[in-house]
DNA sequence: TACGTTTTCGGAAACGTTTGCGATAGTCAA
DNA sequence: TTGACTATCGCAAACGTTTCCGAAAACGTA
């Protein structure tokens, strides 16, 4: 039935077992092993991206020639570089540039890990990262960890099987073991943190004065008078959530005023949390006159909370928080907050890497604090001082 | 002074030019050229991501069985599977997706661009995108184009020397030729539309409903009692803005109310352009009594603005918008939208992205329009009717 | 003219992976 | 025991690019 495709006989062919599914034979007078092909389907490399090889032939000259003239080397000769120039826009070649990663090792790309692209914060990130980074020639990849650890430990190893030049990255809230940034730390790959850091890795870090920056918000509400100021944390694990409610804590000590554990609430930065805190703190027999909360988003659940409920803002109780946005000034009243400048922390943060990048052995690490700015709104402005 | 490498001769020697910055000799006997190499520095391969051949020297095997063993393939051993497995995370073993790529003729990864990852518009359809695509196996890459037909193209050329899978695109402001994408169309690289589309482009689409919405924005204000309705669309190039403005005059029509010049500008989604349009109207010896603007951020603008002026909203003037946000929630009087889902926008994109990936040659391009919904709210509640 | 020198180019290896094909040792039934 | 068949593995090509090395041709000078 099936002839040898060799010597063309048919009677020699005895079957050899199967192979991926189709029948294998074997010529017992050529001894060669064979199977037969589905019919020849001239697949003719459809909608195929043209190469180096292919200007190479129609020029009848070799692949290395042709990559030397793509590549302003000097052993060339112009008139055959301008000739390979030429056929290269005719065929419109583009080069390939998983070959030349995989060739040169780099892939001139950097991976971004965030929580969550839609907070307005991480969005500037990332505007300020993208700017430096393609203006310095590198892409950028990023990945969202949904502030989920095993997210995060997902997207890095997915970029690292990119093989991504450098990483930058900001924890979720509960990340509280970092073996999966060790591990490719060990192996050289430059990393940066930003925002959310990790203090028992020594990468570089991009910061902001979270200390300076809710000292100096709480610091100002009892400037406006307030004596009993609540403080609405984040979650637990968070190390930007101790800093700055320490920030919170020596305020209150520096002026002499108590820390009442009934007045500090850790909350997950949902929205039921800050409601919740408010309410506890509205039910005790002495309510705060002053409320600061590390992330902007809890005040201005809690601003928009209190005024169903009919109280006064700042005169019963004043706003502090965290972090600047839009809404922040929008809102009625609008909002006193600490501003971090995220545009100028993806800008560092990136330029940080891409430095640790491009000097690999001599770069040392170290920690960048970009200044923050107070803006004070009406949520905390009381008459009787200011 | 330098011997032959082959025959160990010093006087058969003659320099034979430079290459690469080094001295090349040539032995007349042997009648071979060389060159003194730099002393070997012995890299010894520092900071060696392991390989599949790494895996195989050890094991003393054939890299071909490693990634048999890797691939779950079916003409292996079960206990060289195991033992490869084992050496594979003794490593700590990551397949080196580029190469992988290379082979396959495919990345597995999405190219993304748009005007600004700070629009909440885009960062949520950025969201809905990376949900898809994470969960079908496909990485995400995001260009900004800054409204720059330029830095577009830019974009696209580098996204596609990145060979991804396939493109999804909302254009620029400016994008008034498409050159940059019909290239690649015709080269069969799947692009799929969302937003701000291209009718000329044989693509497939994910749209709001630009004209119902608009239409139904500008027929709430005319049942809330107005009879003089400004517009301010958007740029002129942009399709959606037309769509929009069409919805506009189309509500206006119905309701037998005159169409006016005066009282439609075409803003470049600047916030002087806003402000600038407003003024304006606010000269006429007639004002307006009711503002549609194509995009929510310019109510915003126009609602501090009055605000300011003095000027009560909605008795004297009323606002509805394009497009819905924290902001429009947040403000007062809070700003009646249309509200367009971005993430649901996000999600299909991608959804017919990767069905375009995977069945290249059978799918059709066609348009998804995605519902929106109209959200009454201050701004434009008139207690005359409501 | 002749030899040393330079310019320019091609062959082939390499990056890390997958896979078609050939080949071996082992298995099973007659 | 033997011949047919199966299970398992290695070799080598391929993806597209860069680059080392060798070599030929062109060049220059004596």
């Amino acid at each position: 039935m099936v002839a040898c495709s060799k010597c063309g006989k048919v009677e020699t062919i005895v079957k050899s077992g199967f192979v991926r599914g189709k029948q294998r034979l074997y010529c017992k007078e050529c001894e060669l092993y064979f199977s037969v092909n589905p019919p020849i389907l001239n697949a003719s490399k459809k909608h195929h991206q043209t190469t180096i090889v292919d200007i190479a032939k129609t020029l009848g000259i070799s692949p290395s020639t042709v990559s030397r003239a793509l590549n302003n080397s000097l052993e060339i000769n112009e008139n055959t570089r301008n000739e390979v120039i030429r056929v290269a826009n005719e065929l419109d070649y583009r080069p390939n540039l998983l070959a030349q990663s995989l060739h040169r090792g780099e892939t001139h790309t950097i991976g971004v890990v965030i929580p969550d692209i839609q907070r307005p914060f991480f969005a500037g990130v990332v505007a300020g990262i993208q700017k430096v980074a393609s203006e310095a020639g590198y892409r950028v990849i990023i990945c969202q960890s949904n502030e989920s650890h095993n997210t995060e430990t997902l997207n890095v190893q997915a970029l690292m099987a990119s093989r991504v030049d450098g990483l930058l990255i900001s924890h979720t809230k509960e990340t509280n073991s970092f073996e999966h940034i060790k591990l490719h730390l060990r192996k050289g790959i430059p990393i940066v943190h930003f925002d959310r850091v990790c203090d028992e890795l020594e990468t570089a870090k991009v910061i902001q004065e979270d200390f300076e920056g809710s000292f100096a918000l709480v610091e100002h509400l009892i400037l406006q008078g307030c004596r009993r100021i609540a403080a609405c944390a984040g979650p637990e694990d968070l190390l930007i959530s101790h800093k700055r409610l320490n920030g919170y804590k020596a305020a209150i000590q520096k002026y002499g005023l108590p820390i009442e554990a009934d007045l500090i609430f850790h909350s997950s930065f949902k929205q039921e949390d800050s409601i919740n805190a408010l309410n506890n703190w509205l039910d005790l027999s002495k309510r705060p006159d002053g409320i600061f909360t590390v992330h902007y988003a809890n005040a201005i659940e809690m601003i928009m909370s209190l005024k169903q409920k009919g109280i006064k803002i700042p005169d019963e109780i004043a706003l502090a928080a965290f972090g600047d946005d839009l809404v922040a000034s929008m809102i009625e009243p609008s909002l006193t907050v600490y501003n971090q400048f995220p545009f100028t922390v993806g800008q560092e943060a990136a330029a940080i890497l891409i430095d640790n990048i491009i000097n690999k052995e001599t770069f040392m690490p170290f920690t960048k604090v970009i200044k923050g700015e107070l803006i004070v709104r009406q949520s905390s402005k009381k008459n009787l001082i200011a």
